[in-house]
RNA sequence: GCUCAAGUGGCGGAAUUGGUAGACGCGCCGGAUUCAAAAUCCGGUUCUUCGGAGUGCGGGUUCGAUUCCCGCCUUGAGUACCA
């Protein structure tokens, strides 16, 4: 027994090691931070993950094991560290598996965090798990729907800059009305008096309260997913698909839940200038905020007169609002352009243009909005034959129809001005209308002058001889005047929707009580999500909740009660106090807008956390995630914290004070090329062989590639046939056939002689498992592949020239679909966690994206293993109390001081090689000594906490090595008394010449000048000139 | 199109107050050990016509440029008729 303890103790076991601390960490809660400490706080956050199925591959650990560092290292430093984690555990994921088995997601999804909790831990990271978070656990929802309850009670009045109480509000209205209400609202707003006011029964104030709250019930135009059968936000939508499956996204009007995110635009903007975050991800917030400086300005329409070639009666009813950022350039206005979508279009268009213009707006509707995104060049419009009056020169306008203008942003209306905008330009000249050129010698006979620079204003009466920010400033003064205009500021920021038409989400603490909502009180708190007995849309097409059979307010006793009540109260006229809930569930960002403030205090029953709880960590110093939530989550969270800072809630109204983006880590997967028959045919469906794919070589698909245009002529058109064939080399000619050969087999097969559309084939790639490549050679397992991939012309493969079949390789993000994700469990096991931490951070930048490569990782595990011999023997431990040498010294006291610096640059790639140099300095130098030995374990300690807190161990410690002061720098130990001096000739490094450190300039060029070497070089000339820097270079000219 | 990153050996990457380009590691080559393999250890590894050349390309500033300036090219990310 005690020889096989000893064997174990003497190599490098980091399996039982890594058990062994895992273990000590959990049974002493080694990391459990406290509420009240003497020491500085320091908060160090991850965003947290969302339990998938698949568990975690060595992509997802790479922002926790630098954050784990660097918690880890304010540890030795002396602070009270605060470093949770915890699951953003709703989700689409779990409730689509759920609606295909029938598991109900609570489970599936407390089993994936199983999994999760077991991967980390074995990753071994310092988190205090005694303040884990799941956002789909009724004690945190309560506190997601309680926020809910505080900002439906709440209303933005700008003339304090804040979110205020409802109550407020409403006292305004009942002694004043709202016309000196200045507030962030609906835009269709109705103004009354308090005589109005008081006099609007119940239902009409609470319509009119909820056009005025934070968040609020409004019809809106939606982003509907047919597939996922759920409303989706902006950032959740890409390229025009659905982010999650890539389905079709189309706009739909429905009533849903806002959130008026849109008042906070500004402060949102503002803010951004006081937080340290990187300025790409600040670039995008702004972007995605979009403010644009200029005015609002009034066009009133001309009366329709057809008999009167310049109309001039003016129709008051009809105003056209436009915005623009240059007001300074309305002289130069030609026409207005409305969006096809735009409520004045059949108001306004003659009878002579309507037939025209309907058609237009009719042709403009089919497109999609992709059809239209993609095409920008084409120029289309229409003519209203309307004519608006400008409200400086008083001349008539045309004003035109144009699918340039977007109805979706600013009124959807424009003021063009041709000479100063390209696309205001390009619609004139393909219109034939006139450009007034309004800038001092530019020349615009070929394109717009858009730029804001060096402009002076001419032809524009009052404004000429003005540059841009003058005449911006006169413009807006004079439109002031006539009451046509003023100074504004626009957002691109939406106010975000927040329904989902799912099951596995936050229910909302609403009922209905004739048609209006009402908040439940939230002493109640929280609604429990109902079950269901199908997680899919009714067949009525209600939400998934509309399932539940129990999914009732009953507002007398307060508890969720059976629907059927509802029902029968209904019929029986008499609610007796039973309202039907809220069928819709929160978005996935709800849970996430807050989480980092409720780990401060995870356990409290009594408020979202306490106020001393909130007073003492108040915000996070370091966070930590993908960038890819740059407009999603961090936007919502810095918004949530605002209003809950202007509500008293939170002591800061900015909630991460430095945040980096770790980049990806990324997959390499295996294609091969296969063609493919596909067409579009006449009504625009699309269609695919698929098996009748057949595999294809690269030579064929390079080919293929290159001729792709000839081809297609092929195909297209029959009398070029001939030719086409004519022109190619033999070689070519016998990959052309070999083409049209399997083309001509699809096309039979599929039934397909002539597709109607497009090109009808084409070579794609197809992803390969791993299962059916010959990892060694490179070369698809043909014998796997037919029946794998369904593939009916394996056996007619074409094989590169030396008879293999290569795969392509890509290297791209880690996903399950494209068979190249590594999982870290194996990892652990065959190199241990901390190999893979030093790994991971050696990888590269932590911010930058870099491929995996496990083969690397044999390089970090035999450092560990050369750092273990130099504590550990053949006969016990090495580590004892000898004078260490200066060298050694030396080799610490540098590792000190970079590692430090390292650290806090988040420079943590350099610190492993600074390890690997140390470790192999001092195995040169067969050091022992504890006085190096020792604080070298602490400075690993955060990168490698197992080794570290074993090697600690042996070495006679009794506590954690984790809190054990940093080793301090001691710059004596790296004067050098003399410098190894790089000598170059016209700036190129010839050779090194040692010399003492203490030389002056004259010294240190006698003693190069008088060097064989030099006069080699010189070959007898004599130096123009010799440049010496002491300490650093020479530099001789000549 | 616009905005932001980034381009350095076979690969991941080092070097930013301008001062020895390629640290550290992978891979590869050679050697030691071994019956053999693995593991381990030692040496080499930017290219080269051995003069030199060389950090995406072309200029510039400087005694000296991966680093600073001007003009391009490429890749990645975000965003997009945003008025």
């Amino acid at each position: 027994m005690t020889l096989i303890f000893t064997i174990k103790r003497m190599t490098y076991n980091f399996n039982e090691i890594e058990a062994k601390w895992q273990k000590y960490w959990a049974k002493n809660q080694t990391f459990k931070a406290e509420n009240n400490s003497v020491k500085p706080k320091f908060y160090v956050l991850d965003m947290f993950p969302y339990p998938s199925g698949a568990g975690l591959h060595v992509g997802h650990p790479l922002g926790y094991i630098a954050s784990d560092i660097y918690a880890r290292y304010k540890r030795h430093k002396g602070f009270n560290v605060l470093h949770p984690q915890g699951y953003d555990s709703f989700g689409l994921p779990a409730e689509q598996y759920a609606i295909q088995t029938g598991q109900h997601p609570a489970i599936t999804t407390a089993e994936n965090i199983k999994t999760y909790r077991r991967q980390l831990d074995q990753i071994g990271f310092s988190f205090d798990w005694s303040r884990e978070v799941r956002t789909s656990d009724p004690s945190y929802y309560k506190w997601t729907q309680w926020i809910f309850i505080q900002l439906f009670n709440s209303w933005y009045n700008k003339d304090a800059d804040k979110a205020e109480d409802i109550s407020t509000l409403e006292k305004i209205f009942i002694s004043e009305g709202n016309s000196n209400v200045n507030a962030v609202c609906d835009a269709d707003i109705i103004s009354f008096s308090a005589e109005d006011w008081n006099a609007f029964d119940s239902k009409k104030k609470q319509q009119i309260l909820l056009q005025y709250r934070l968040t609020y019930l409004a019809e809106t135009e939606v982003n509907w997913c047919p597939a996922l059968g759920t409303v989706l936000a902006n950032d959740e939508i890409v390229n025009g698909v659905s982010e999650r499956g890539g389905h079709p996204v189309i706009r739909k009007k429905m009533t849903q839940w806002s959130m008026r995110i849109s008042a906070y635009a500004e402060r949102l903007l503002q803010g951004l200038d006081k937080i340290d975050w990187t300025d790409s991800l600040k670039e995008s917030q702004r972007n995605w905020i979009g403010k644009s400086v200029g005015a609002a300005v009034s066009f009133k329409v001309l009366a329709n007169n057809e008999n009167e070639s310049h109309a001039e009666h003016v129709e008051a009813s009809h105003v056209i609002d436009v915005f623009t950022t240059r007001p300074d350039t309305i002289f130069g206005v030609s026409f207005m352009t409305l969006a096809p979508e735009h409520e004045l279009v059949s108001k306004i268009t003659t009878p002579a243009q309507k037939a025209e213009v309907e058609a237009y707006v009719l042709a403009t509707a089919k497109r999609s909005e992709r059809d239209r995104m993609a095409d920008v060049k084409t120029i289309t419009g229409a003519f209203t034959g309307a004519y608006a009056e400008h409200p400086l020169t008083k001349q008539p306008i045309p004003v035109w129809v144009g699918d340039y203008v977007l109805a979706g942003y600013g009124t959807g209306a424009v003021m063009s001005v041709p000479s100063g905008d390209q696309r205001d330009y390009d619609f004139a000249k393909h219109f034939n209308i006139p450009i007034p050129n309004i800038f001092e010698g530019v020349d615009i006979s070929k394109e717009a002058y858009a730029s804001k620079d060096n402009v002076v204003i001419a032809n524009s009466d009052f404004l000429n001889g003005l540059n841009y920010k003058e005449a911006t400033k006169k413009a807006i003064q004079e439109l002031e005047k006539l009451g046509q205009g003023e100074g504004k500021t626009n957002y691109r920021l939406r106010d975000a929707v927040f329904s989902r038409q799912r099951y596995w989400g936050e229910p909302f603490p609403v009922y209905y009580v004739n048609g209006m909502p009402q908040m439940v009180d939230a002493k109640h708190l929280p609604i429990r999500l109902p079950e269901v007995e199908k997680y899919l849309p009714t067949e009525t097409g209600e939400p998934p909740l509309g399932n539940a059979t129990v999914w009732a307010w009953d507002s007398v006793n307060n508890k969720v009660v059976s629907n059927e009540f509802v029902t029968l109260s209904a019929v029986e006229g008499s609610h007796n106090g039973i309202y039907p809930l809220e069928l819709n569930t929160m978005p996935g960002w709800a849970g996430s807008s807050w989480y980092f403030n409720r780990y401060m205090d995870p356990d409290n029953t009594e408020a979202f956390a306490s106020k001393e709880a909130l007073n003492y960590w108040k915000d996070v110093d370091l966070y930590i995630g993908g960038s890819e939530h740059a407009t999603g989550h961090l936007l919502y969270s810095r918004f949530w914290q605002k209003f809950l800072f202007d509500k008293g809630l939170v002591p800061v109204d900015e909630y991460a004070k430095k945040l980096i983006n770790q980049g990806m880590i990324l997959g390499t997967s295996a294609y091969v090329d296969v063609i493919s028959l596909e067409f579009i045919d006449n009504e625009g469906a699309y269609f695919s062989s698929n098996k009748f794919d057949t595999l294809i070589s690269k030579r064929i698909s390079d080919f293929y590639n290159k001729n792709c245009k000839k081809i297609q002529n092929y195909f297209n058109d029959e009398s070029k046939k001939e030719a086409i064939i004519k022109s190619l080399t033999d070689e070519e000619k016998e990959n052309f056939t070999y083409l049209i050969k399997c083309f001509d087999e699809f096309a039979e097969k599929f039934g397909c002689k002539e597709p109607s559309y497009g090109l009808p084939y084409r070579i794609r790639p197809v992803l390969l498992d791993i299962s059916l490549i010959d990892e060694a050679k490179n070369e698809i397992r043909l014998e796997k592949m037919e029946s794998a991939l369904n593939f009916t012309k394996v056996d007619n493969v074409i094989k590169e020239s030396d008879g293999t079949f290569k795969v392509k390789r890509e290297v791209e993000k880690m996903s399950k679909s494209k068979y190249n994700v590594v999982n870290p469990d194996q990892i652990c096991v065959d190199y241990g966690a901390d190999s893979l931490r030093l790994y991971e951070m050696f990888l590269g930048p932590l911010e930058q994206y870099k491929p995996w490569n496990t083969a690397g990782i044999t390089g970090v595990h035999g450092f560990l293993k050369k750092l273990w011999k130099l504590y550990v023997g053949e006969n016990g431990l090495l580590v004892n109390d000898t004078e260490p040498s200066k060298d050694s010294l030396k080799t610490l006291h540098k590792t000190i001081k970079k590692v430090q610096e390292d650290i806090e640059n988040f420079s943590f790639n350099t610190s492993v090689s600074t390890f690997m140099i140390a470790v192999n300095e001092l195995t040169a130098q067969k050091c022992t000594s504890k006085e190096i030995l020792e604080p070298l374990l602490v400075l690993l300690s955060p990168y490698a906490p197992h080794i570290a807190e074993e090697l600690w161990s042996q070495l006679g410690h009794k506590a954690s090595i984790s809190t054990v002061p940093f080793p301090t720098f001691d710059e004596r130990h790296l004067v050098e008394s003399s410098k190894n001096y790089p000598i170059s000739f016209n700036g190129k490094m010839r050779f090194t010449l040692e010399l003492p450190m203490d030389f002056n300039a004259q010294q240190i060029e006698e003693a190069v000048m008088a060097n064989e070497k030099t006069q080699e070089q010189l070959q007898g000339r004599t130096p123009k000139k010799v440049i010496i820097v002491p300490g650093k270079i020479v530099n001789i000219v000549g």
